[in-house]
RNA sequence: GCGGGAGUAGCUCAACUGGUUAGAGCGCCGCCCUGUCACGGCGGAGGUUGCGGGUUCAAGUCCCGUCUCUCGCGCCA
């Protein structure tokens, strides 16, 4: 008999069905058997009755055992209904039980929530933890953003572009993750902080409108909210202005999560200087809600712009705020050309804030060679250093490259706001705990003896602790 | 790298100023139960108190070291 899902079994009453999925939960009346079974579209209950062909399999299953079940669909007995659940009307008369599969007991309760158990076990069985009801549900309104974003930009006429995991460092990023070559003895790739250098290329290329759901990994210290990996929507657009990148994704953000059921605070986003949010706010993230929107789950996105391009670092030397590709504002590119004013020149930066985290940031880029080049001589590299960090791209643009300008959405960060999770790992599947050891499997690891000699690499007294 | 919190049964926690055999709830195992829905009742098993030293007649408790988890700072174009 075919599969039918538990969700669907309203529509078979009265018929024979056949199930598969988990028990979720057991209750063994003694003659009487009940069970809630579980698949990936809800939940409904079976009865084994006295007598019944299922009897003696019903003794042996434990809750979480994977079943297929044969039944008939039976309305409830008036007394017995229970309005406000799932299949609260109905029920599945057992007449048949193979166990799939056993399984020993949880070694936590998945039942209910489990931000309340420890990370360790957590982590060790995440397969378990991501059983949960709120897990489940937080991988599924992932999913349901990331698919809705992407079914905006195609139909805006987004191609979507993959760009290498194997790259090189990104001049003045944060630490790079590094990959031993074996072809190049001594040579490392960097795992991308950004797709930032390709997505400009990609507009060189002439694609005009591109995005990507990127892994960005940056090997800098772990926070509640900031991980070693994360996915960023990334978005690159050709001739256009801040206004035409920020409407568009204003646009598609509001279509999205309206469409998941949320609701969004003030439209069109409201906008505020950098300047001006420091003084109103004191930070340049802040929370527009009300304590009732918050506990409504109100969405209040705002537009932050007129952030300065550049600030003094420790040593008195300039240092770029955002992002060395960007442009000036049209008023202050004089200024960064003849090297004047550095300290006031404002950047084409806009930061999309929502809920007090910073939800994405994008600007538009330097897309000829003599812009880029005097961001870099502000920040005091000499023609030689330029050439060599940034040569590629200074090449690219003197092949035509159109104006462009690009946006970075911060998948989790967004997930966050939409289900109310103030941490990173609870929306990632497989996320790592705060010392770098990843979920279930036990990285990192030392390298056998004939991998590091492929690699070229020895590990020089170095402490590597033996697992 | 720095500072705070935590580590006791499978899970969540308790155990006073150091003092009987380290307890409870949930889970697990066994028996009973014909309408339960977090079913219920009775009984039972389960511990290297993270690890290593030290002080003491006596350490889960005090001291030193170390590991792990976690929150924040630094860091994070």
């Amino acid at each position: 008999m075919e599969r039918t899902l538990i969700g669907d079994l309203g529509n078979h009453t009265g018929k024979p069905v056949s199930i598969s999925g988990w028990v979720d939960v057991r209750r063994d009346q003694g003659k009487m058997v009940f069970f809630d079974f579980r698949d990936r579209s809800g939940r409904v209950q079976g009865v084994v009755l006295p007598g019944s062909s299922a009897t003696e399999a019903a003794k042996d299953i434990r809750n979480e055992y994977v079943v297929r079940v044969e039944g008939i669909v039976n309305k409830r007995p008036e007394k017995n209904v229970q309005a406000d659940r799932q299949n609260g009307g109905i029920e599945l008369e057992v007449t048949a039980l193979e166990i799939l599969n056993a399984s020993e007991p949880m070694p936590f309760d998945i039942s209910e929530d489990t931000s309340g158990i420890d990370e360790t076990v957590r982590a060790q069985y995440r397969y378990l933890d991501l059983r949960s009801k709120r897990m489940q549900k937080n991988m599924r309104v992932r999913s349901e953003f990331i698919r809705r974003c992407r079914e905006y930009l195609f139909s805006k006429d987004f191609t979507e572009i993959e760009t290498p995991l194997l790259t090189e460092s990104t001049p003045e990023g944060s630490r790079d993750f590094v990959v031993p070559s074996r072809l190049q003895p001594g040579k490392f790739y960097a795992l991308p902080q950004s797709p930032q250098q390709y997505k400009q290329l990609l507009m060189t290329a002439g694609f005009e409108r591109y995005f990507q759901i990127a892994r960005c990994i940056r090997d800098e210290d772990l926070r509640a909210d900031r991980g070693f990996e994360h996915t960023q929507l990334d978005v690159e657009m050709s001739f256009v202005t801040m206004e035409d990148v920020m409407a568009t994704i204003e646009h598609m953000v509001i279509t999205v999560v309206e469409a998941m059921g949320y609701s969004v605070k003030e439209k069109p986003f409201p906008r505020i200087s950098y300047k001006d949010a420091l003084e109103k706010y004191g930070a340049d993230k802040f929370d527009l809600r009300t304590e009732e929107e918050k506990e409504k789950g109100i969405l209040a996105y705002a537009w932050v712009v007129n952030f300065p391009f550049f600030e003094k670092t420790k040593e008195g030397t300039w240092t770029f705020t955002h992002n060395p590709f960007s442009m000036p504002i049209p008023e202050h590119l004089d200024w960064l050309t003849k090297g004047e004013h550095i300290g006031e020149i404002l950047t084409t930066q806009y930061d999309l804030i929502c809920n007090g985290f910073e939800s994405g940031g994008g600007s538009i880029r330097a897309h000829k060679p003599e812009i880029l080049e005097a961001v870099y001589k502000v920040m005091g590299f000499t023609q030689e250093e330029l050439t060599e960090r940034i040569g590629h791209m200074l090449r690219a643009f003197r092949y035509g490259t159109p104006p462009h300008g690009g946006i970075a959405l911060g998948i989790e960060r967004n997930v966050m706001n939409l289900t109310g999770e103030t941490m990173l790992r609870e929306v990632q599947a497989f996320p790592m705990t705060r010392g770098g050891k990843t979920a279930v499997m036990n990285a990192p690891k030392p390298l056998e003896e004939k991998q590091l000699e492929e690699l070229h690499l020895s590990i020089n007294g170095l402490d590597a602790p033996k697992d």
